[in-house]
DNA sequence: GCATTGACGAAGG
DNA sequence: CCCTTCGCCAATG
């Protein structure tokens, strides 16, 4: 059997759609867990995900998080920096940062003070 | 059906 | 330290 195009190689690696479960639907369940004053990252969830670099999935699941039941917590959910960047879509955008303050956590310039100790980790707290 | 975008992140220059 | 590129994959044009 002779390979043409040795570029592209088969990829047995399991996609998000071949999961049973909805990517998006294991995002909602983990963003509901992150207790009130503590936060994660789109990185971490998508890690504990099974999907290490599919980070940016998450961030898409969270499209969602708007209308559906029940309420997601999407404000808890920062990037890697601890930075707010889905502020803007939120309603209004200063919504994100009002909702944070109100559970305690500061945030300056659109970034977490003390992320690091605000972090909440899935891997950790849910368990490997 | 291909090209671009995107609430990310790691790696390379 | 800042900028670019790449991987990831669903949604959108």
């Amino acid at each position: 059997m002779k390979k043409k195009t040795a570029v592209k190689e088969e990829k047995p690696r399991e996609t998000l759609a071949d999961r049973h479960y909805s990517f998006f639907q294991n995002v909602y369940e983990i963003v509901r867990q992150v207790p009130k004053g503590r936060v994660t990252s789109y990185g971490a969830i998508a890690k504990y995900l099974g999907s290490g670099s599919s980070a940016r999935m998450v961030g898409w699941a969270m499209h969602g998080t708007g209308d559906i039941k029940p309420k997601v917590p999407a404000h808890r959910v920062v990037n890697r920096n601890g930075m707010l960047s889905g502020k803007v879509h939120f309603n209004p955008p200063s919504r994100m940062q009002e909702l944070l303050e109100k559970e305690g956590i500061k945030v300056v310039k659109d970034t977490i003070v003390d992320f690091r100790k605000k972090f909440w980790d899935p891997m950790e707290e849910l368990g490997l």
